[in-house]
DNA sequence: AATGAATGAGTCTTCATTCAT
DNA sequence: GATGAATGAAGACTCATTCAT
């Protein structure tokens, strides 16, 4: 039975990222994974290898499509000397095509597994993204980095979207706390443009 | 020998401090913790009658101090409808004094490890202390919170404090890396004043 | 193979209720109680959730049943006032027809097993099997109790079980062995009438 | 300081024969030994190696006695063929000069912890004794032990003296409280003669 | 495809014991 | 004579993983 198959390894995926999630895959628990989605733990096994192929299957579309997305116009969008109009502006367009813009990739429970991970393989992939990450951020608002500024900037972004992930079901309740806090930190940002 | 005694306490205190900042004092291990200080589990066991009791140890002077400085001036305090201009200077302010503001208590390895608490009979205090806090955020920039978002502002100071702290060995450099930030999100609160 | 599995959890009962009757459930030992059993304490967790629902699998069935007895038909026993005659005459009666009797109940490792506890949410039931068992005693033997006579009878009539239960393999011997104690016992309390 | 030596000594054997007697000398812990002797694990170890050899110290002399007194008149003692109106008369006596009589020195916390211990190397002095003892018993009374008969009227007369000595701090009380349960046990067994 | 039995190393904690001071 | 620091093994229990069915 192709379907019935096939719910059960999604079934197990959905529960999985939930519990990496709210977690962190390193404390997540294979038999509390396996209850909550109604198999077993033996089960699990049978479609995914470990916990740590799990994790992957969970993660790698998410990791590529983010990879892809780095890697272009990557120079193209230095849109440096922005003026605070042209910033406000541009934040006015993320916010209302939020789910194609760059940004809003990254409103996603896996890339917030991904960033959060500390420990297996796919962390020197996380690390890489995360540094494609900062840069991106420091050319987006010209900020020219001398410690660790922008990576804190992104971490509070991580953390605000996990936030707002676990606290609402409802994706768009979601989206829209986390606006509120966007709102707040670009134009904290853009303040200090000049 | 008084001293080596006191060492391998401290030491202990140390390390846990560390584990538990790094990751929570949930997952910490009490084996890590002794092999990163040197010595065995039941030697720990020997200064600490528990885990539990051992993160006491570290953070109930930390918690007095904290709850003694709630409690002080939370009336006088409403600086509500500032202006842009006091809000800067009043910014300028805690800048230069900041140890002992009261944003300067928070900058500390141990409140950090108490506002990540999950677990432990602490925990009662942790949710008071984070009430209190959220309160006086509210009040300080004249928040009326419609939804969480005081609570995710201060998640976000949290985080932040807790990735300087563990990013940076020396206090000082951590807290410049800090004001970094804490200057994006006071503009970007501020910006939006009326 | 449905058989093996059942054989494993039986063989897991045994040896525990063995080792608890042996050494007290609170100084019986998981690792032991594995090792006898030829398996592991893991194994063991995959069958019972904890060492405490261990006990209670081996004793709520049995619980149950001597509470139902015990609430049956208490006052009619009063038998008080037996001259000599009708105690000897009773007590063969009791011999006769051992297992079916009120102090067959008894012979039986599992209620050694509860009357010997001493931690374990069970306590509570346990008391109150204790309390009912010693009035049942006095009523039984009209003893009009200044002291702890009766509580003292029952401890020997337990402790009496639980040596011949250990001794002796085979059922119907301990039970021949017991009699001679109890027919002492017995003789000896009726003596004693007026 | 001599004395205070000597107090600390005392105050370590006091307080561990009490632990052995309630707890069992397996279960008893020299961590809280030494903290009810108001002392330290290590100076435990300054006056006796081990913990079995804290048991010896305290069994010892003891044991001793008992094995020597064991050993006497052990032939001129068959009291056998009593009648009732004898055996009756023996136990008045017995009663009355309870402390010098061959049972008096069984009334005693340490003879008891002897008799209850499961393991050390004393076990076997205590095998000796238990089955001597129960031949004196089978000699006194008459009873010619097809099986082990006299072994559970030992062990009731042990289990009763724990019971007594651990329930009266008096030693008076603990007593009276004893021969309630002996004149029962005693009348069972004269009531079976001829 | 699915079950659940089994394992061994990990969790926190207590134990008896040793040793330097 | 006394302290308490230190150790390693054992206490109950959970973990990810494997395997026979």
């Amino acid at each position: 039975m192709q379907i019935k198959k096939d719910e059960v390894r999604l079934k197990i995926l959905e529960v999985a990222a939930d519990e990496f999630l709210k977690r962190g895959y390193e404390n997540a628990s294979m038999r509390i994974i396996a209850q909550k989605a109604h198999t077993t733990q033996g089960n699990i096994y049978h479609y995914f290898q470990s916990k740590e192929i799990l994790l992957e299957e969970i993660l790698l579309p998410t990791i590529e499509n983010i990879e892809c997305m780095m890697s272009k116009h990557i120079e193209g969008e230095k849109a440096n000397l922005m003026t605070k109009e042209q910033a406000l502006k541009e934040m006015k367009e993320i916010e209302h095509d939020f789910d194609r813009s760059k940004l809003g990739c990254f409103f996603d429970k896996k890339v917030i597994i991904l960033l959060k991970l500390e420990s297996s393989h796919l962390l020197a992939r996380k690390e890489k993204i995360l540094y494609s990450l900062t840069e991106h951020l420091q050319e987006y608002f010209n900020i020219n980095d001398d410690s660790h500024y922008s990576e804190i900037v992104l971490n509070m972004l991580i953390e605000c979207v996990k936030h707002v992930l676990i606290e609402h079901e409802n994706l768009n309740d979601a989206k829209a706390e986390f606006f509120k806090f966007f709102n707040v930190l670009f134009n904290g940002i853009i303040s200090q443009i000049r």
